[in-house]
DNA sequence: CTGGGGATGGGGCCC
DNA sequence: AGGGCCCCATCCCCA
């Protein structure tokens, strides 16, 4: 016997005396939708956000995918879809979204009743035949004219310039009828709500149970991975087999800022619709006939999940998002940005990057951002002028010698100077003995070693043979343009102006604020075209493709073991190097 | 159980 | 602004 909700349904069920020899029961779907939309409106199960403007909604994927084509494709592959605010507004989707789950067109919270010619726009857009069919009428009796596309039927919305960005303030909006304000968020709801980035990256792993049933595999990828299903069309298969009609799918699907390629079947309906109520709960049979989904929801690999699990706890912990964006910006709190900067030894050497350039690499010391940034790595001890020196594991983990240096343990001397192999006990003796060679000396010597190292790319080598007149204040780097020092110098700030709008989270550049945004919206534009895999910078993917072409081009000088990629190269070096 | 390798995610920084 | 590369951290697999 059910409970909750589930009992209701049972009761209503189960009391009905009136129940054909068919055995059908008139009123089960129905009851099918008003226990999704009670779902929706607690967040129960929601699978999917759909941002719009500055407003989240939260919904199912097979009831959006059921509902529209266009819908069914942009779930597929992402938890979280972008809708063109140029199309749909967050009221006008409120709407949409409640029309969906109902199959009425209740009022908005703005307007006294619906803005047809707004609603059908964005019907039009999110290919829901129906509700366009059903604004139409409504449009044809009230006389008004319409017109479709974009700025046609008008969207009575300021011009994008004057909306808020998305790096505003995220409203962040359940459909909250349960307390009667169509869920709008409070910031201390906010929180609870980001609780979903589980759901978010997992494709709700904590239900997996219910929405795995029935889950399509990738015959590609030979798993039901979130990316398993190629959207560049190469692996085909997928989109057929789900009766998918992908024309307009290449690449992500996710950010739906254009508007869908047409779908004859639906736009068809837009002609001439036959008559129909404005509630279409008269002819829900109708409405529901649409519930045919595309049987479950895609996920992820579990590795890729677990991954995803531990992206989240690595967040850091922040009480309210909101209450953090109204301080002004200042340091990070200890521990949050211990990592980075973690393997410069003073004023020198950064060891791995001479692993990777196969030379030299003078780094200046930093100040500033040794002390604010060092913590919980072994730079913590080394980076620090004056700090203990030699003992420990400080140091020699990151220490590379080029080949022909001998693989024994430097003993004592954990402190190496790369161009010269000389080892020292302590940083301070190294940094003195650093400051002996000359510019000119590091450069010869740093032809001889990209020789050695021809694989690895020398940026150090760029660095030195263009001129680089804007000198930092603060630090010895040059730059070639005065915008990048200045871009430097706000590294030796203790601010970081950039707070990511959804977890708060602080950043030095805003361009590393809109990648970390990336990460929390499931922004992943590069698809591998092996595998279908997704990755949010196309440098990952580039990376990623060595696994299939199984080229490894970073090779050890010491041992000629050989790598895909160059930071694992980097942890290999460190297997060599480390005192054990 | 442990260590090494493969693979991936996120942040810092420079171009 | 975005790309590219560097770094660290982490997980998983396997010997």
């Amino acid at each position: 016997m059910p409970s909750g909700p589930a009992a209701q349904w049972w009761c209503v069920w189960a009391g009905r005396g009136d129940m054909g020899p068919d055995m059908e029961l008139p009123s089960h779907s129905k009851q099918l939708l008003l226990q999704l939309n009670q779902q929706r409106t607690k967040g129960f199960l929601c699978d999917v956000i759909i941002m719009v403007e500055n407003s989240i909604f939260r919904a199912h994927k097979n009831v959006l995918a059921a509902s529209s084509i266009y819908f069914k494709s942009l779930v597929l592959h992402d938890n979280l879809i972008n809708l063109d605010t140029d199309m749909v507004s967050s009221t006008v989707f409120q709407q949409i979204l409640d029309f969906i789950y109902t199959g009425k067109l209740l009022p908005s919270d703005q307007p006294a009743e619906p803005n047809f010619s707004t609603l059908l726009t964005a019907a039009s857009y999110l290919q829901l035949p129906e509700l366009a069919a059903l604004c139409r009428r409504k449009l044809k009796r009230s006389g008004k004219p319409f017109s479709s596309g974009r700025g046609g039927a008008g969207l009575g919305r300021p011009p994008r310039s004057q909306r808020l960005s998305t790096a505003s303030v995220i409203q962040a909006r359940y459909p909250g009828l349960m307390d009667g304000r169509k869920g709008a968020l409070t910031p201390q709801e906010l929180p609870q709500a980001k609780g979903s980035d589980d759901e978010l990256f997992l494709g709700g792993s904590s239900q997996e149970s219910v929405h795995g049933l029935g889950r399509p595999v990738c015959p590609t990828s030979g798993e039901a991975g979130l990316g398993g299903c190629s959207t560049n069309g190469s692996s085909g298969g997928c989109e057929q087999e789900l009766g998918l009609d992908f024309d307009s799918q290449h690449g992500s699907p996710l950010s739906a800022s254009a508007p869908p390629v047409s779908n004859s079947a639906s736009y068809a309906e837009l002609g001439g619709a036959p008559s129909e109520p404005m509630d279409l709960e008269g002819a829900e049979d109708n409405h529901l006939s649409l519930l045919e989904g595309p049987g479950g929801q895609p996920r992820k690999s579990l590795r890729h999940s677990a991954r995803k699990k531990e992206w989240a706890k690595k967040e850091p912990v922040v009480a309210s998002p909101f209450e953090r964006r109204e301080v002004a910006p200042k340091g990070p709190s200890p521990g949050e940005e211990a990592e980075g900067l973690g393997d410069r030894v003073p004023n020198g050497i950064l060891a791995s990057n001479m692993a990777t350039a196969g030379g030299p690499y003078v780094e200046p010391p930093y100040p500033c951002k040794e002390e604010e940034e060092n913590g919980k790595d072994a730079s913590e001890e080394s980076g620090q002028s004056g700090s203990e020196g030699g003992s420990g594991h400080a140091g020699a983990h990151y220490l590379y010698r080029p080949e022909g240096y001998e693989t024994v343990s430097y003993g004592d001397n954990l402190y190496v100077c790369i161009p010269c192999a000389k080892g020292f006990p302590s940083s301070e003796q190294l940094n003195a003995h650093v400051e002996t060679h000359t510019e000119e000396e590091l450069l010869i010597k740093e032809e001889g070693a990209e020789e050695e190292a021809e694989d690895l790319s020398a940026p150090s080598a760029a660095y030195a043979a263009e001129p680089r007149p804007f000198k930092c204040s603060v630090c010895e780097k040059t730059y070639k343009d005065p915008a990048t020092l200045r871009q430097h110098e706000k590294t030796h700030w203790l601010t970081r102006p950039f707070p990511c709008n959804i977890c708060g989270k602080m950043f030095t550049q805003r361009g590393t604020m809109t990648r970390h945004m990336r990460s929390h919206l499931g922004l992943k534009p590069f698809a591998c075209d092996e595998c279908g895999m997704r990755f949010t910078r196309q440098y990952r993917l580039t990376e990623h493709m060595r696994v299939h072409s199984g080229e490894k081009p970073y090779e050890c000088q010491l041992c000629g073991g050989k790598f895909t990629q160059q930071r694992n190269l980097i942890s290999h070096l460190r297997m060599h190097t480390s005192p054990s």
